[in-house]
RNA sequence: GGCCCCAUCAUCUAAUUGGUUAGGAUACCACCCUUUCAAGGUGGCGAUACGGGUUCGAGUCCCGUUGGGGUCACCA
């Protein structure tokens, strides 16, 4: 059988960053194409001139560079490992829909003269009314030419310049879709209404534009949200009055949040105010928010703030918004490979076992673009499960990386979003990206692990529980065996963990103490907590004199009530 | 509301053409290990929405009910 070419296509519309759910369907897209040996094309929808941005496309090539995503056909892309995307080797181009208006205009012209398309005149005004109507006697409201219309007489208005939009003559038997994911579905042609084809500025609509450009980039197969199922016999019906082939479908089950509701990128503003709300804020704390857009915004529960002022506020608010754009996960420092990973998962899985007999549902983007089929998706909407992708993204960098690996792509996360870390590490970030990694679970949250680290020496915090447990309770306390274990380290040399551990234990040999009893007065004395990464790896981190200036600022401190109160900073 | 789509643990899902103690993952709980944390080990909890059919046999096929979702723009 000669194998046809496939050919997909992700057709987003440029008005934001890429969202999940985009991400999702430009996943599947691509390795669909790739499992067919096919080609991927990248199409920005940019008819409606008002909401799209070029600024926004940028963002979505960039977003799914670095997701992994590689386009074949479509915007030109040097990513940042110098890798390219897109080009127009098939010479289909260009991949702005915003530049082929004279494209559409020749099949207009075409439409018209064969007697499927016609002006159409009414005013928003009017058509309001109609829907109105429709509502109250309890219908939908399907636009229908009128039967007793001039055709003639309103070419006549349409070449004489006035304004009017074009409409898709509906036909009058039933389209059937065949959905290669939902089977067969068939709609009644009094479900089908005559449909805007070119909007009155011009440009064509979604659904005329769509049809075009799928039809000349030559796509085989359409995979898209099921939001696009309603809109598929419209497509077909200009496919058949273009006398087009129709591309085969196949509608993907959409993703929600846990609690049902949709995915917005406005949670993240209604995230941020409800936590504003709470702590009673009722004047903007950033500069550039002003307060008159501030207070509109706490007002209006649909409005949303700029990026980067929302993101300032919840900085400021100490917030962790939920991400939502494939953007958001980047900041918060998921892996794209496993953001793709968890992704496929909403909505299609291998259908293979590992080796212990589980469920296979690990796997690279290179095994999805081997594998995916049609036929292993499902039909039913699923909901985002964070702690699932965050399990999968914790598992990835301690158990897949090594410490060479994931020290490349800390440095390079601390590089884009905080470069400090870089700075107050110096030349021990290879180590502490080392002990932070069995404890990271996200590249946003390695820092945490070792932050001990990230502070001066006077800065540490002695946290009240952790002093009283292990410096004040107990027959020694602890922290009358600090001068002890001050001296201890101080004799250390190399200062290094391994003599560090080694030094300890014998210690505790000699004492018959077992290692909590040394081991934890010190992790506090140091790190001002309970909790930190092995005992040798944290004072080797800190380094043997600002140990010594630890140890001694934490006997001062943390002296022994009532007498000595510890003294406030 | 009209039209359309969907329905297995809390969540994501598996179950060759109808025959399984309905499997896995995440989350949660317990215990073990342990210098803290993390990790790891062992075990536990937990589902075929409901009602009718068809069949020797139904998660799987049919009908209905209920529930959820999409759509009904000169947005895509």
């Amino acid at each position: 059988m000669p194998a046809q070419p496939v050919i997909t296509r992700f057709a987003p519309s440029p008005t934001g960053h890429l969202h999940v759910g985009g991400a999702r369907t430009a996943l599947f897209c691509w390795a669909l194409a790739k499992a067919n040996h096919g080609r991927m094309v990248l199409r920005i929808e940019d008819t409606d001139r008002k909401r799209s941005s070029e600024d926004a496309a940028k963002g979505i090539l960039e977003d799914l560079a670095w997701l992994g995503i590689h386009w074949d056909d479509g915007p030109a892309f040097t990513d940042e490992h110098d890798q390219t995307h897109g080009g127009d080797d098939r010479t289909v181009g260009p991949f702005h829909q915003s530049e082929r208006t004279n494209i559409y205009d020749a099949h207009f012209k075409a439409l018209i003269e064969a007697g499927h398309a016609y002006p159409a005149f009414d005013t928003p005004e009017e058509l309001g009314a109609m829907r109105a109507e429709a509502e109250k006697a309890k219908r939908s409201f399907i636009y229908r030419r009128p039967p007793d219309v001039d055709a003639d007489a309103a070419l006549a208005r349409m070449n004489a310049g006035e304004t009017h939009v074009l409409r898709l003559k509906a036909p009058d038997e039933a389209i059937t879709v065949h959905d290669a994911v939902l089977g067969d579905v068939t709609i009644q042609p009094e479900e089908l209404d005559d449909f805007v084809i070119r909007k009155a500025d011009g440009f064509p609509t979604y659904h005329f534009a769509v049809v075009i450009d799928d039809h000349l980039m030559g796509v085989t197969h359409i995979l898209r949200g099921q939001e696009h199922l309603a809109n598929t016999p419209r497509h077909v019906a200009l496919q058949r009055a273009l006398g087009l082939a129709t591309p085969l479908y196949a509608h993907m089950p959409l993703i929600f949040n846990p609690d049902g509701s949709k995915m917005s990128k406005r949670d993240k503003d209604k995230f941020v105010r409800t936590a504003a709300k709470d702590s009673k804020l009722d004047a903007t704390p950033i500069d550039a928010i002003t307060p008159d857009a501030f207070a509109f915004w706490m007002k209006d529960k649909r409005a949303q703030l700029p990026t980067d002022q929302l993101r300032a506020l919840a900085a400021h608010l100490e917030l962790s918004p939920p991400e939502i754009d494939v953007d958001d996960f980047r900041r918060s420092g998921y892996l794209p490979d496993v953001l793709c990973n968890y992704l496929a998962l909403l909505g299609w899985n291998p259908g293979m076992k590992n080796e212990d007999g589980t469920d296979l549902e690990r796997f690279d983007s290179a095994f999805l673009c081997e594998r995916f089929t049609l036929d292993r998706l499902g039909k039913s909407n699923s909901k985002f499960d964070r702690a699932k992708l965050l399990a999968f993204n914790a598992d990835t960098i301690q158990k897949d990386l090594t410490d060479a690996s994931f020290a490349e792509l800390w440095r390079d996360w601390c590089a884009r979003y905080d470069p400090s870390i870089l700075e107050r590490l110096g030349d021990r970030f290879d180590h502490a990206a080392a002990m932070a990694r069995p404890r990271t679970k996200t590249l946003s949250d390695a820092a945490d692990a070792i932050r001990f680290a990230l502070i001066a020496d006077d800065a540490v915090v002695f946290d009240d529980k952790a002093v009283a447990k292990s410096l004040r309770k107990g027959d020694p306390n602890g922290l009358s065996m600090l001068p002890e274990l001050r001296a201890l380290v101080e004799g250390l040399d190399p200062f290094e963990p391994e003599a560090i551990e080694s030094g300890a234990k014998a210690f505790c040999e000699a004492r018959e103490l077992g290692m909590g009893k040394v081991a934890q007065p010190l992790r506090v004395a140091i790190t001002g907590t309970s909790v930190s990464p092995g005992l040798g790896d944290t004072l080797a981190l800190v380094g043997k004199a600002s140990v010594l200036a630890r140890i001694d600022r934490c006997m001062g401190e943390c002296a022994p009530e009532p007498n000595n109160p510890p003294s406030l900073p």
